[in-house]
RNA sequence: GCCGGGGUGUUGGAAUAGGUAGACAAUGGGGACUUAAAAUCCCUUGGGCUUUUGGCCCGUGCGGGUUCGAGUCCCGCCCCCGGCACCA
């Protein structure tokens, strides 16, 4: 290190003497227009004006971040392979689909994502940090419609654009491990992924009323519907009867509900909305009987309730309403009443603003328990699909029912009892819902509602007219897709044999591609001979393949396994692939997807894992969702006008400069507001930590006058030094990356401060150890910026090999320390003592400053005044008066 | 309605274990350098009062409380954001 100042000054005095810059001696052809075309700048101000002393290069972003980007391709610097000396970590930041345009949000994804990849690295973890693409889905089969281009070259061009854009920003991918979900390769396996769950007992198909939308032509699983519409379009969804593949998700809802206790490392609001979505319920089912004996199955958590039934009230769709009224003087109004609730949309249907009305259909029921005849009734607010499609009317213990029993006129009864035994039926003006004691519930009376809850349940067991029951809200995955641009179902429907799988072997079920894509049809497919026309893999008969697609999360429930064995062609993985890389141990991406995608890979990861595929049964292990980039306080889109273009802010700052903006404008889950007044602030930064670090700070201020203000000194300089590296490491452990990002500006702040020291007051060494932390801490923010400057600094190697900084303990700690001086909690004095002084030292020390002696006398005078004191080492002392 | 999360200068945000509120930036103001501008560098930037090179008071959504000490803990409200929402 004894040349560092040498070439320094070398670089100082010489134009292009690196060999990288001869070679590369300007921007990007492709980039020119944009910079040339911009405004005043500051890479032409501090270029071109001499000012700043003869050769001065300044600070180029784009020429180093080409020249490194160039470096990282051809010497594979971010390949991987599977290495059993050093510890493993798995970065993953949520696929992007190839929508054909990279915007700030996906910029500030990755940034979070390539900060901890290269802070672990330089950590010394073996590293996987890929990048692949979501490839299938509408916004492809939209452009064919609206364009008139092939989804296939659509997306292919789309990919081939945005994985430039995404090199253009430095990330340290390992690129060899690319996947497509798009390509034959890996949709192969996302075939292969379905027969395994349908050999499982995991998928099966069933006619079944569905989520349509009506603008995507496609049905679509609950998840994917908010509010009654579709989350992609926003178009109301209708309810259609069709014949639908499905997974069953709901199997597995226990235990997707139980182990989101495992997952520490998840954000407690993500828990909680899966937990919601999976909606568990513990209750009883109880089964009354029909005018003829019918079964007549209800779901309630409220068994200690039972003694208080009214009336019965069936879904319409209830199979048994049918049987009730036919043929008698209920049938036509029945019927009626039925159509009108069909014929609502899902929305009205469920919004709670809907008055609840319902209908009597004849007949009477017997409730088991008391023996109670009761009638039935059928009612919009009951939902088919949850339970068992009946509910059972307590209107004095439940709002709803409350409410129906009323308008209806039907009978109200105390079952429960508060404390106060003050319920009444001629005061009760809403239904009483909290515990109590169970009152006129023949044997159960007296006990209380949880006891009793547990006592009814055992009865309806002993007798066989009920038992113990519990009902989830997660239904199962609605997998069909009646589109064109996805993974094929592999299931042939033959005329003899019925449903039958494609063989293994003959998979990839192949996507034809180059078909025409019309709109306000069903897929092309459907009839396209050539595809839906084959043989039966059993016996060979003329058959028809499935011409729905597959849903596209389907394709992402799975892809971090891939991103272990992206080229595997035997399996969709190799096991020792998965063994060592997996499970994933940081996932970053946006919070949109917190039921949706997180729900189906934990699903699917479950599934294999019970299949002995995968070593670990969550996928992963620590997930950070990150905020939204707004503007104005409003999200970004085109009909606002307020997008931000990542080219157009490469193109006048360069990539490091909009990455260390990125982090340091908010922290990672918060939503950031974009500011162009701040990236001109990181700009400023970067400009001048290139100056700090090159030495050509000492030529740009010519006439400037002043020292350098505050007391500085190079043992204060070596602190800051060891306090930065102490502070950045635990901000990026605990991925506060906006105060990382902060501290290396204090700490930069400093090193400025010291070089406007008399030459012969700064210490040379000192200096460049500051210097080179300073680099070395920022390569994980301005990979780029550091690496030139680490090699401009005359170290071996590069940046990242050499490896993080420790920090020292003694030079962190601080000698001298501020003490505050409180009297009664308020703060009157400042004292600097050296740290570590004792508590008797520090009251003296305290009591004879001068604003304690002003205000509380001196010696005895104020020894009377006091209370007690309180004393925090090195923090503060606080004198109480005796008040 | 229920479940999460939050409310701090003009703005983005700091304050990690109850111990200096406002780090670091951005804006605004003043200055140095310059023929000039840009760039750079320095000082300043929560509010109010004041007997003004010193000092006082107020201040983290609102009202209480605990404590020597509260942005941080407790109780009660208000508001904002996100999710769920007739799930029996």
């Amino acid at each position: 290190m004894a040349d560092d100042k040498n070439r320094d000054k070398g670089h100082v005095g010489e134009k292009h003497n690196c060999p990288a810059c001869e070679d590369n001696g300007g921007p990007r052809p492709k980039l020119k227009a944009a910079v040339s075309s911009r405004p005043v700048v500051s890479r032409d101000a501090s270029v071109g004006n001499g000012k700043a002393g003869p050769g001065n290069q300044g600070y180029n972003p784009w020429q180093i971040e080409e020249k490194w980007q160039a470096i990282w391709r051809d010497n594979e610097t971010y390949v991987v392979d599977e290495d059993l000396e050093k510890p493993k970590f798995y970065v993953l930041e949520m696929f992007p689909y190839p929508s054909g345009n990279l915007h700030v949000g996906h910029v500030r994804n990755y940034t979070i994502g390539d900060v901890v990849s290269r802070y672990k690295r330089a950590r010394g973890f073996n590293v996987l940090h890929p990048m692949g693409w979501d490839s299938f889905g509408l916004p492809a089969e939209n452009a064919a419609i609206d364009r008139g281009v092939r989804p296939d070259e659509w997306t292919w061009s789309n990919i081939a654009h945005m994985r430039e854009q995404l090199k253009r920003m430095g990330f340290s991918y390992d690129w060899s491990r690319e996947v497509t979900t798009a390509f034959p390769e890996y949709y192969k396996w996302t075939q292969w992924l379905f027969l395994l769950l349908y050999e499982r007992g995991l998928a099966y198909k069933k006619t079944a009323p569905a989520n349509w939308c009506p603008t995507c032509h496609t049905v679509l699983a609950n998840e994917q519907v908010e509010q009654g519409r579709c989350w992609r379009c926003d178009s109301l969804v209708e309810k259609r009867k069709m014949d639908q593949w499905f997974f069953k998700i709901a199997d597995y809802a226990e235990r997707l509900l139980a182990d989101l206790d495992k997952l520490d490392g998840w954000p407690e609001y993500v828990k909680t909305m899966q937990a919601n979505w999976i909606g568990r319920s513990e209750g009883a089912e109880i089964v009354f009987r029909g005018p003829n004996s019918e079964e007549i199955p209800v779901f309630t958590t409220r068994q200690d309730t039972i003694y208080g039934v009214t009336y019965l009230v069936l879904a319409p769709e209830h199979p048994l309403v049918e049987k009730f009224i036919q043929g008698t003087e209920y049938e036509a109004p029945v019927r009626a009443f039925i159509d009108k609730v069909m014929r609502m949309s899902e929305i009205d249907r469920t919004s709670e603003a809907l008055e609840k009305e319902g209908i009597f259909t004849g007949v009477y029921a017997t409730n088991p328990v008391s023996g109670d005849k009761v009638p039935v009734w059928i009612g919009n607010y009951v939902i088919y699909e949850y339970g068992t499609g009946a509910v059972m009317g307590v209107p004095g213990h439940d709002e709803r029912d409350f409410h129906f029993a009323k308008k209806y006129g039907l009978p109200v009864k105390i079952v429960i009892q508060n404390e106060d035994k003050s319920l009444s039926l001629e005061e009760m003006e809403t239904a009483y819902v909290d515990p109590g004691i169970m009152v006129e519930s023949g044997p159960f009376t007296g006990l209380g509602s949880e006891e009793g809850r547990a006592e009814v349940t055992r009865f309806l067991e002993e007798k066989g007219i009920g038992r113990g029951k519990v009902t989830y809200k997660m239904r199962d995955w609605l997998i069909s897709r009646q589109r064109y641009w996805g993974a094929r179902i592999p299931v042939i429907y033959c005329p003899k044999c019925g449903t039958v799988p494609v063989p293994e072997e003959d998979l990839p079920v192949v996507l034809p591609l180059g078909l025409k894509v019309t709109s306000g049809g069903p897929s092309p497919l459907a009839r396209h001979e050539a595809f839906a026309n084959t043989a039966c893999p059993v016996c060979g008969e003329a058959a028809k393949r499935e011409t729905d697609t597959m849903d596209t999360f389907v394709c992402s429930s799975w892809y971090f396994f891939r991103f272990a064995s992206p080229h595997h062609t035997d399996a969709a993985f190799a096991k020792e692939d998965v063994d060592y890389w997996c499970p994933v141990d940081l996932y970053i991406g946006g919070v949109e997807h917190a039921v949706m995608h997180l729900l189906y890979a934990r699903f699917i990861t479950k599934v294999l894992y019970d299949a002995g595929l995968v070593p670990a049964d969550e996928p992963f292990t620590e997930l950070r969702p990150q905020g939204m980039v707004v503007r104005d306080g409003a999200k970004m889109s085109k009909s606002k006008g307020n997008v931000v273009s990542p080219d157009e802010m490469v193109a006048k700052f360069g990539a490091d400069v909009l990455r260390l903006f990125m982090m340091f404008a908010a922290p990672p889950e918060k939503d950031l507001e974009w500011s162009d007044r701040g990236i001109e602030g990181a700009n400023r930064f970067l400009h001048r930590v290139w100056r700090q670090v090159t030495g050509e700070f000492e030529n740009d201020r010519p006439g400037v006058e002043g020292g350098p203000g505050d007391a500085v000194s190079t043992e204060g300089l070596l602190r800051i030094t060891h306090q930065s590296i102490k502070k950045v490491t635990e901000d990026l452990e605990r991925f506060a990356l906006n105060t990382a990002v902060s501290q290396l500006m204090e700490l930069s702040n400093y090193i400025g401060r010291y070089l406007r020291l008399p030459k012969d007051a700064q210490d040379p060494e000192a200096l460049a150890e500051a210097r080179a932390t300073l680099v070395r801490l920022l390569s994980p923010f301005a990979p780029h910026l550091a690496h030139e400057l680490w090699e401009r600094l005359g170290c071996s190697g590069t940046v990242e090999e050499a490896g993080w900084p420790e920090y020292d303990r003694e030079l962190v700690a601080e000698r001298i320390v501020t003490v505050v001086v409180q009297v009664d909690g308020k703060v009157r004095d400042r004292i600097q003592v050296e740290a570590g002084a004792g508590d008797e030292e520090l009251t003296a020390k305290a009591l004879a400053s001068d604003r304690i002696v002003r205000l509380l006398g001196a010696g005895s005078e104020a020894r009377d005044k006091i209370a007690k004191v309180v004393v925090v080492k090195d923090k503060l002392v606080n004198i109480v008066t005796k008040r």
